[in-house]
RNA sequence: GGCCCUAUCGUCUAACGGUUAGGACACAGGAUUCUCAAUCCUGCAAUCCGGGUUCGAUUCCCGGUGGGGUCACCA
């Protein structure tokens, strides 16, 4: 068998869609399985729509997801240039192959002419396949009448043929010509369309297996034709369901982040997104669902796919991140998160840092782990620690502690106080030592704990106050206290 | 509108003619608990509709309906 060999073909017009991370995963995974290749190959050939720094972004999102390219135009390798715009002169010797062998053929509407012509289709109601006037002038008379003269190169469809595909995910597929426009597949600027270029690349770079979006389906007998009449095989293709909106229609920015890296930004994990995307149309034998990148390329398998469009479920993505932000040791979660505070919200942590230094730090992010869905939840919780929220508040209201009056929280925070002081040196004996103030004062322990909690941490959901003082250090809880203390109304009716 | 693809809980999906239609997310309830979480348990919830084929259809075929794609000198 030969190598097998997968590739990914964006064009460098922008921000890299999450979507394309599916056909990523899929065909590093199905490369790397088989022990083959993954190749990138940078499809340029739309001079206008062509964005600088896009293809620096596609080497980027590898890197970040830990995805190694074999061959790139970065990389270099045996097929090279791997840019479309570098390899111009292919596409025209195949295109004049076409038009010398009747397959296609120069035409000479002009889009002001292609333009006319769709109107009075769409005003008539109807819509048949575009045929240029050309199209039965031998190669000789079409090369005549080229010069001097803006062309195209248009692929002639045969008449009333069925063009039939096996694809690897829809299964067989056919289509007849008639209902198929004569395509352009060199344009007049010279460069390739797609159409052409993809066909030529993939035989030249051998290409054994593509994955690719559903929204190609339509064209995929051009493409089949392309090969039979260029003598090329077929190689085995893959068309990918496209991901929906959970508003309906394709994803969209009205529901969130559509590109790659702002899924980044806004604290997911490359692990979660990536095992996100995995399972999004596609599915392994059994029930697992967390798969690292290597497990997913040990499962892989090209039976898993699934037929119909998802819909994009943040929920479940939340859920993923959850999973592994919480598999992560403290210590990694803070790098993680000091990684991506640097990058994406430089200045963010800079006062939480210098509040409590990294070892503390580390201690803080281990106590919130469980309480995050992003690590863009995490600056805010842990600024519990590095600053003292009633600094200038009041000690907010609880329904816990609501029915306390000023006379019983002095109380409480007092006797507080004086056990903290004494010495309290594990969760146990703390605990005790509070529930021995409940139970001395007669009150109900919870109030007691909330009482403290509001006074220590500022807020009314927070970690364990045993280990959260820890961090903070009993100077600045004793300071806490004090500051409530004082500030609590020194005259206030018996309730 | 033409053409192409598609259809299992709200969502992601499993079940390659015979299952009490399974799992996960979400949701609800409970256990645990110093709050918030986490964790554990339980529950709710689906084969789009209509015809066939068959002893038997989620599964095969046809039609309808819904969803998606496409109809550029863009990919």
């Amino acid at each position: 068998m030969s190598e097998i060999r997968t590739r990914l073909a964006p064009s460098p017009t922008g921000s890299i869609h999450i979507g394309t991370l599916q056909k990523v995963l899929y065909s590093y995974a199905w490369a790397k399985k088989n022990g083959g290749k993954y190749v990138l190959r940078i499809e340029d050939t739309d001079r206008k729509r062509y964005v600088e720094g896009a293809e620096e972004e596609i080497y980027d999102v590898h890197r970040r997801l830990g995805i190694v390219i074999d061959e790139s135009p970065e990389a270099g390798g045996p097929f090279s240039p791997y840019r479309q715009s570098e390899r111009l002169p292919m596409y025209k010797l195949a295109a004049e192959k076409l038009v010398d062998e009747g397959h296609a053929y120069y035409a000479f509407e002009t889009v002001e002419e292609l333009q006319e012509w769709r109107t009075q289709m769409e005003q008539s109601g109807q819509r048949t396949p575009f045929r240029g006037k050309a199209r039965d002038l031998s190669p000789a008379e079409q090369r005549s009448e080229a010069q001097g003269k803006q062309f195209v190169i248009r692929l002639k469809m045969p008449a009333s043929e069925i063009v039939e595909f096996e694809d690897l995910i829809m299964g067989k597929i056919s289509v007849n010509t008639d209902t198929l426009d004569d395509y352009v597949i060199f344009k007049s600027d010279g460069f390739p369309t797609y159409h052409l270029a993809v066909v030529v690349d993939d035989n030249a770079m051998k290409i054994s297996h593509v994955f690719r979006g559903v929204e190609w389906l339509p064209t995929l007998p051009v493409h089949v034709l392309i090969y039979r009449y260029l003598g090329f095989d077929l190689p085995q293709i893959a068309h990918i369901p496209n991901i929906l909106d959970p508003k309906g229609g394709k994803l969209s920015k009205r529901s969130g982040s559509v590109a790659a890296l702002d899924f980044l930004k806004e604290g997911y994990l490359p692990e979660a997104i990536m095992n996100f995307m995995m399972l999004l149309g596609w599915s392994p034998k059994s029930d697992e669902e967390i798969f690292s990148l290597e497990e997913f390329v040990a499962r892989f398998e090209l039976s898993g796919f699934n037929k119909s469009n998802p819909v994009f479920n943040r929920d479940k993505l939340n859920w993923f991140n959850e999973k592994y932000i919480r598999a992560m040791s403290a210590s990694e979660l803070t790098k993680s998160l000091l990684k991506w505070a640097q990058e994406f919200h430089p200045a963010r942590l800079d006062g939480i840092v210098s509040g409590l230094g990294m070892d503390k730090l580390e201690a803080a992010v281990g106590l919130e782990q469980e309480r995050v869905v992003l690590l863009a939840d995490l600056p805010e919780k842990l600024e519990l620690f590095s600053s003292y929220l009633l600094e200038k508040g009041e000690l907010p209201a609880h329904k816990q502690t609501d029915k306390l009056s000023s006379t019983q929280k002095r109380a409480i925070l007092q006797a507080y106080i004086g056990k903290t002081s004494a010495g309290l040196n594990s969760h146990e004996e703390w605990e005790q030592a509070v529930r021995e103030i409940a139970e001395n004062l007669e009150f109900k322990a919870g109030q007691v704990f909330m009482l403290l909690r509001l006074a220590i941490t500022g807020a009314s959901a927070s970690p364990p106050l045993f280990e959260f003082a820890q961090i903070i250090g009993q100077a600045e809880e004793l300071r806490r206290l004090e500051l409530v203390l004082s500030r609590l109304p020194q005259d206030e009716a018996p309730s």
